[in-house]
RNA sequence: CCGGAGAUGGUGGAGUGGUCAAUCACACCAGACUGUAAAUCUGGCGGCUUAGCCUACGCAAGUUCGAAUCUUGCUCUCCGGA
């Protein structure tokens, strides 16, 4: 069976750098899972670039970095949305490139939803959003969007869990599914990659104090590399602040900076205190993942254990 | 040294006699999440033997049935004048 690699964890963990030298012992190639990573033009702020000097060459549709080919990297106009599903269906293509050319495909990253998409398909992916729809539900309050899915289908409302039933985005979603289903084909066949492979789910972390600090230091790091002038380029180009706001994170505070709301310390601490809790997010996530082989990058010998651990896997059977 | 303002929970900052363990925001802790996911949302957040009790709104002493809220003294901070 065809053997795919997947290397994840919070952010600042150093995925991809472990993903480069897998890659190259075990003649791999990588596919970027990272709703942010997707994006032209956002290289900085979202850690395409390397901190480290490795030689980096960008392609249409995937960068060479160090040698190694990094997928799905800039395929996305950074002023427009991209979602989930435009994501399974570039990152299942590049999957069935990789597997043919008879290469190991190593999917990096920390973005749990699309990866759970990727591995195990998603039933209602053939419903996409309705924009007139969504702007009339735009500005209803929260009762009113409960009341109207419950009035198209009380079972759907029932479905949703105590958090989401007060969450205007999922239940505008719900409402958006509940009307479509009546014309859509149920019968779509969705695609399980987890049975066409042989999958080995490596995570990388770290106890939170210390993935903290680490996260500190990377974002110096970034602004050193020249942060604050990627963002001001952006928005000379065109990126409207509210755009940036959207894109979360560095890019954020970095229009709430560039709008003059907040000075370079403010920035520095807000920033800082937000990608801990994005971390702390995604560590709730994967922990419900029970087939991810943990690692404290940390460790002493973290570097001989995770590398030994996916070569034994890759050369068994 | 004189005049003025103020000291509230990890932080900012409400509250000016009872319904105050104290609005709210931030931080923090835990969680959810199948088309915005770096997004969005939920719960918790003084302590405990937790339908109750204890300790708390700078410190001390008072007034009152009752004080974070009123009075007096003390300590400290800030602003203005010497």
């Amino acid at each position: 069976m065809q053997k795919l690699l997947v290397i994840l964890g919070p952010t600042a963990t150093g995925k991809t750098d472990l993903a480069l030298k897998v890659a190259k012992s075990l003649n791999g190639e990588i596919i970027a899972c990272d709703s942010r990573q997707v994006y032209k033009d956002l290289d900085i702020g979202t850690g395409k670039m390397p901190s480290k000097n490795l030689t980096v060459e960008k392609q249409k549709g995937f960068w060479i970095v160090d040698d190694v080919k990094i997928w799905l990297y800039d395929i996305a106009d950074s002023k427009i949305r991209y979602t989930v599903s435009e994501y399974i269906n570039n990152a299942n293509y590049v999957l069935n490139q990789i597997t043919s050319s008879g290469k190991l495909p190593i999917i990096v990253g920390g973005t749990g939803l699309y990866l759970k998409g990727l591995l195990e398909g998603f039933s209602n992916l053939g419903i996409p959003e309705n924009p007139v729809l969504r702007e009339e539900l735009e500005n209803l309050p929260l009762e009113d969007l409960q009341q109207k899915l419950k009035n198209l289908s009380e079972e759907a409302f029932a479905k949703l869990n105590y958090a989401d039933s007060k969450n205007k985005r999922r239940l505008t979603r719900s409402i958006e599914l509940n009307v479509m289903y009546p014309y859509i084909n149920k019968n779509q066949k969705i695609e399980v990659k987890s049975k066409k492979f042989k999958i080995l789910k490596v995570g990388l972390t770290t106890f939170r104090q210390e993935l903290n600090k680490l996260i500190d230091l990377r974002l110096d790091s970034r602004l050193n590399q020249g942060l604050i002038d990627e963002a001001q380029r952006l928005h000379q180009q065109g990126l409207s602040l509210k755009r940036m706001r959207d894109l979360g994170l560095e890019y954020r505070y970095l229009a709430d900076y560039l709008e003059g709301k907040i000075n370079i310390e403010l920035f520095k601490e807000q920033l800082k205190n937000k990608i801990h809790q994005y971390a702390k997010r995604q560590m709730t996530w994967f922990k419900r993942d029970k087939d991810i082989k943990w690692f404290d990058i940390l460790d002493k010998n973290y570097s001989r254990k995770v590398e030994k651990y996916i070569r034994d896997w890759y050369n068994l059977s």
